[in-house]
DNA sequence: TCAATAGTGTCTGTAAGACATTATGGT
DNA sequence: ACCATAATGTCTTACAGACACTATTGA
């Protein structure tokens, strides 16, 4: 095994997973059980299994569905780390990709996990994690942040139907910074990605009409 | 070895590497020697090394310095391609980078290749490549100029010293379109990426003013 | 003086930020 | 009537596209 690991590296997937929560941009933790960095905080990750898996972004989906049980959420790739030192096992090769949850089906996830999970503030000061887990969460938060800043609304952070201020407050909760409301709905107006519904969210002040996804939506 | 490869994936990596001369933007394609795709035109390729690659970028950067010889250009990751069928070998990884090269180190690059070489158009319709090669050039391409739309200076594939009209061709070649000459340049006055010179560019017409890339700079 | 390209000025429409105002429900 | 939040309107500024214009060299 010492020698096959000269000549194939390790293959695994890495994944941040976000939700929006009323107190902002939060992402999963997991305590590790086995070494290396047994009881230490880290991303979701796994080994590929090329048997069980049709690509890197399945394994990630199925490293998801094992670590949390939960609908599966959106995945997207962000970058592959790479090197002979990022794992004491050897030369190693980890994917990172992000995923999605919308702030409904939380209570579900956390609720069927057997592990110890933690649900961190995602953009406060860096947290202490195996492996490269800092900068890969670093990374992730870059690559989120930026497809909201070119505009691409975070539609798979919120649940089915939502109001525009929830939109609204999904958006400053990833960018970290408070958006004009005028020019927020301008913006939205344009967009193809929202469908208008005929019902509004009532409570006790002016009812708020909903929107959804457009069909086929990704971000 | 075949059971190996149920375990372990088949890991490599492929570059796309851009220049731009007056004909628009090319891409390197290598006519590949052996199986599989034998005599199919490919993105340069190769396998990692663990034993010699520090990590995927080193080893793209050995494959590019293996297929032809010229200084290393700027190198940069797009996205990882897996699954068990895109390499008739077995489930696979490839990480694809692209890479950039100024127009004047082009010929020594051709000049010192051993196997067969070509410089193709990388906008114009699709050719017919070894692998998922098409779909990862569409990947970098897509890569590359979502960057130059983002308003980063694509400076790597220019000269060391340019003048703004160079600088506004690469841009054009790269995104496919006219700009206009005003508004590209007010743009360039608020960028701390160009250095001004006290040269020019002499011709049979007006000198145009030369610029160089801020110390540092990366694409 | 002319050709050719470098470099600048001006006008206009669009879009964003800031902020005020109106609208509409519950209580 | 009042409160809270939804939703819209207005003003200003910044910037990009379009296009005309001026500047400076060699021939």
């Amino acid at each position: 095994m010492v020698v096959v690991r000269e000549l194939f590296p390790l293959v695994g997937v890495d994944v941040a997973l976000f939700c929006v929560d009323d107190d902002g941009l939060k992402v999963l933790l997991v305590k590790r059980a086995e070494d290396p960095y047994a009881r230490h905080w880290a991303l979701p990750s796994g080994v590929l299994k090329p048997h069980l898996d049709d690509s890197l972004m399945a394994a990630a989906r199925r490293v998801l569905a094992h670590k949390v049980s939960v609908e599966l959420p959106h995945v997207a790739e962000v970058s592959t780390f790479s090197g002979p030192t990022r794992d004491p096992r050897g030369w190693s090769i980890a994917t990172l990709f992000y995923a999605l949850l919308p702030k409904d089906k939380i209570n579900a996830l956390v609720r069927n996990k057997v592990e110890a999970v933690q649900w961190v503030s995602a953009t406060s000061t860096r947290h202490r994690l195996a492996f490269d887990h800092e900068e890969q969460l670093q990374a992730a938060l870059r690559a989120l942040r930026s497809r909201v800043e070119g505009d691409v609304l975070p539609l798979h952070l919120l649940p089915e139907k939502f109001t525009l201020t929830q939109l609204q407050k999904v958006c400053e909760a990833i960018l970290g910074r408070a958006l004009d409301k005028s020019a927020f709905r301008r913006r939205l107006k344009g967009s193809t990605d929202l469908v208008e519904l005929d019902e509004y969210e009532r409570g006790p002040q002016r009812p708020a009409q909903l929107f959804k996804a457009r069909e086929g939506f990704t971000f």
